[in-house]
DNA sequence: CATGAATGAGGCTTCATTCAT
DNA sequence: CATGAATGAAGCCTCATTCAT
């Protein structure tokens, strides 16, 4: 079916990737640096952390909402036990800079003395929750949205909106 | 492979289950359904909304940590085509003690005018996240548990820790 | 599917037939006779072979296309192996005055010396033929009956139309 | 069992025909057309029509009792529903020197402005019942055969014999 | 490199038949 | 008698992989 869909023949994949694993693997790679880069471009380094993660927020939903596929595709992927922990390491290393801004964004937080990894999964699920409700109910898409972001800061660094002295 | 797993005949299958579809449906019910009785069970009633969703959390995990095999069943489910709506309503419909609290602890934070189906996807994906990290990592399963609650908690209700005047 | 369709259950089946080809066989039989006293019906018996031959013909086509699964049924089962020489038997032995009339329609004809069976044979042939033309051109029908029993006709007795003298 | 009489993988099967139903439509059109050839070899151009048809009719019954199992394989596939339109407009396309001859034997007879189609079938018809005579009662296949053939001529031209003055 | 024929295991499903109730 | 659960063979088809060209 993959050959077909890319007007291959079927043995020109085995000439490319080795096993079926080898190219799922590799797409997996490949979609994760596509969305983190999209969801990095632009990123505003000199604003506050607070500004940075929600540029990242904004780009990341549209990246997602732009190629509902792709982010079909991740879902499947993610829960396959044939990416192996390579490729989730290739992918973690293509996106330091994520993770720079998530250290720097929980910093003072409740989550300061936290796995970072553990922090990435949360805040990675909220938005992948979030982009799942923004795709089945588009209306709310941009409420939604709000919210969530507002969500995932408390998550990172606690009460959402500093209180005044 | 179910079949034999199940050490019945291939056919036998098919005379419970009309489809392959229907078989994954009725898993998927069953498995959610169990899943909320067991976070359920012995809810303290007349306590704190936080005290009740603290004893479901720790009740859901301790599920979760103790049927991984029904985990991932549910994990490889959720992203499946095959799950009608018709089975969500049905799980929806069976776990509406769930969605009960979950509005009562709402009532008074950041979420109170969001989408309630909205905030169980939410609260559900950091469920998620956390019992796969437990999975994971077994060493830090207490750890995360802790810290995972505190961050859903303000995802719910806000700030978690009431600051002192 | 049989079971189904007859809204019976499967075991029932099997109480009134043996096997599947003893039901087919009994199918075989019982439509071939239903079409057989459908086509006799109402013969009259005083007048020339011609016209009871002519009447013959019209309540058979009638049947045939009043019933078009009936008939499809009977094509099926004729090209298969199931169908046994015993059911073949009865089925002829029930259709003796039909039988009989073909004996005196080909008596003066050029098929008077010919095996009975045969001459049947292609009676029955070209009565097919033409049930077919009818159902897939029905604006032709008229048309096609008129025409081919006159053919058939000429099968049977030779020259349609005696010369005068 | 298809593949396993042709030695071949069942996977092959499905290199060579996308379906099912693909594999029974070339079979159909290339038994059809081979059937047809084999009919029509070595027709005598210069002669009447009537010692074609018979040249015709000879070959058509040779090949047929050569070949019973090809003949078998034909009368299902005709009952089947699987046999397309399109394969039924190509059989008919390979055999147009057939339906030439057809139109000239019945030129001046009773069937002469009847749809060519449906004198094509029930001459069909006549062939194949005395095809199922002949195989059934290889005693008697030369005595029907001749018969069989008189009578089918009087079907496409009127009287067989002409009658002196 | 690219192609596509070939393979065989496996997947989903149907169905004829048996048998305990 | 009637039911329907149970069985296993068989049927149609897909797909990962190999290999000769």
């Amino acid at each position: 079916m993959i050959a077909k869909e890319a007007s291959v023949s079927n043995g020109a994949l085995f000439v490319y990737f080795e096993t079926k694993a080898t190219l799922l693997n590799e797409l997996y790679v490949t979609l994760k640096t596509e969305m983190g880069r999209a969801a990095l471009d632009g990123l505003p380094l000199k604003s506050h952390p607070r500004e940075q993660v929600q540029h990242l927020w904004t780009q990341w939903l549209y990246w997602a909402t732009s190629f509902p596929e792709k982010r079909r595709a991740l879902a499947h992927l993610q829960v396959t036990d044939d990416i192996t922990a390579e490729s989730h390491a290739l992918v973690g290393s293509a996106l330091s800079a994520f993770t720079d801004l998530l250290e720097r964004s929980r910093a003072d937080g409740p989550m300061r003395e936290t796995d970072l990894g553990f922090v990435l999964a949360l805040t990675n699920s909220i938005v992948d929750a979030t982009i799942d409700a923004m795709i089945r109910d588009p209306a709310e898409a941009e409420a939604h949205s709000r919210v969530a972001f507002e969500a995932m800061w408390r998550v990172l660094a606690g009460a959402s909106v500093p209180v005044a002295a």
